[in-house]
DNA sequence: CACGGGCTTGATATAACATAACAAACACAC
DNA sequence: GTGTGTTTGTTATGTTATATCAAGCCCGTG
């Protein structure tokens, strides 16, 4: 028996691997009122808050959206890539950068707790396309 | 003389300076308001943009909040620790971490134009300060 | 100097993102 | 089946950000 939110949080989840790419709550939210039209904001953010906390989706805080976890099977922070052109998004894994950055911000004594590491750019094929342009 | 959008940029970064930790663009606003009762969201945000991009301010990704960069002089990406209790803001500067990082979202061919690293956590003082609780 | 084109700023309005607060429903213990 | 604590739904509102167009300024030309 699926305990009450996760029948939300999996079809958030669905939809958002769905996409693929970044969706913004509210682009979720208007998914879901095809099949529900009541479903109100606190709702998608609720199922949005659990999932992002046990991993199986990220929020991009430079975006203000969130994606599907990929490659599932890590809680720790991913490094992610995302393409200003056409939004995709790769996921990285580093523990020593990881450990790299708690040591450089721990020189004065910080104790961090999450880290957020957001990579801009082009990626493969928006460059090489941009290249024949 | 100044161009005109200087002046605006002067006494935004005035602002943050005297704040030293990180504010809205509303609460910016705020204060410039209390002067100039007038001024519009549009005219903050330009005047943050600017700064934004030649420097002067980090944008808080994570908080979507600004704060006046302190070790001016570098226009590379900083590494920002936020304590979530305090608010306090340390930049850091890591040459060898952006390489890093820059190689590892490089493997699948991205090409990286800026970098958003930003850790949450308690910083010393405030760290120290639980512990006597 | 008048005028006109291009750019910057200002103001209005609205869009997009997010959460507070309370009401209703449920689940479990007894 | 009734009470109690927790989860969910709903309403309302708060916060962050930008589109759009109007007004002003700069400056080159006639």
């Amino acid at each position: 028996m699926k305990k009450r939110g996760e029948i939300m949080q999996a079809e958030v989840l669905a939809i958002l691997r769905r996409r693929g790419t970044p969706m913004s709550a509210y682009e979720v939210l208007g998914q879901l009122r095809d099949r529900n039209p009541q479903l109100a904001p606190p709702t998608i953010y609720r199922a949005l808050a659990a999932l992002t906390e046990r991993g199986g989706v990220h929020r991009l805080e430079s975006l203000n959206a969130f994606i599907a976890c990929k490659s599932d099977s890590h809680k720790d922070a991913s490094i992610l890539s995302i393409c200003d052109d056409c939004g995709e998004v790769e996921e990285f894994v580093s523990p020593d950068l990881l450990k790299a950055l708690s040591s450089i911000a721990g020189q004065s004594g910080f104790a961090p707790t999450r880290h957020v590491i957001e990579v801009h750019g082009q990626c493969a094929s928006c460059g090489s396309a941009q290249d024949q342009a």
